[in-house]
DNA sequence: GCCAACGTTGGC
DNA sequence: GCCAACGTTGGC
């Protein structure tokens, strides 16, 4: 079964409209440089996977909309550029350390659902992105938080 | 800008 | 392997 995740991004780096603006409103999710979430990109996304994608650092902080893996785990090359704010002179080509998937832009949620709004809401006390200190940029997301959250914004 | 929480680094 | 120091994240 495909899996679901929620994606941090600062909307100062790389945000919503960025996705949306992008060529075949796709990009690769380069950047991540934390074990754990690095080996959730390397081996469990899938393509068709759903993505949640969020706003961290932002005002507000919130869920804009949904995306989609379209693009298995590759090597991250970023890392392999010195001129690039992503470079890690350990991982080589040969024997990369960071790998990135490509997402696609689906839908809005319009408005955003806020961290506000998801604290409020019942069924979500224990989703990962709501627990004191949890700074993983990327997450799974269980399939009953995801209808949770969908039904928030059900057309 | 503050600061708590967390992950990583490196000396020992 | 321990742990202090440091850098980063991210809500507020």
């Amino acid at each position: 079964m495909a899996g679901i995740w929620l994606l941090k991004s600062e909307p100062s780096v790389f945000s919503w409209q960025d996705l949306k603006a992008a060529p075949q409103q796709t990009t690769c999710w380069e950047g991540v440089r934390n074990y754990q979430a690095r080996n959730f990109i390397r081996d469990h996304m899938q393509v068709g996977d759903r993505v949640l994608f969020y706003h961290s650092n932002a005002n507000p902080a919130a869920i804009m909309g949904i995306a989609e893996v379209v693009k298995p785990a590759y090597p991250d090359h970023f890392a392999w550029n010195p001129e690039s704010r992503y470079f890690d002179p350990k991982s080589t080509p040969e024997n990369p350390r960071w790998f990135m998937v490509d997402i696609q832009y689906r839908r809005d949620f319009s408005p955003p659902i806020t961290l506000a709004e998801l604290r409020q809401t019942p069924g979500l006390e224990t989703m990962l992105l709501l627990q004191k200190g949890c700074r993983l940029s990327v997450q799974p997301v269980t399939e009953l938080e995801w209808q949770i959250i969908l039904g928030l914004r059900s057309p």
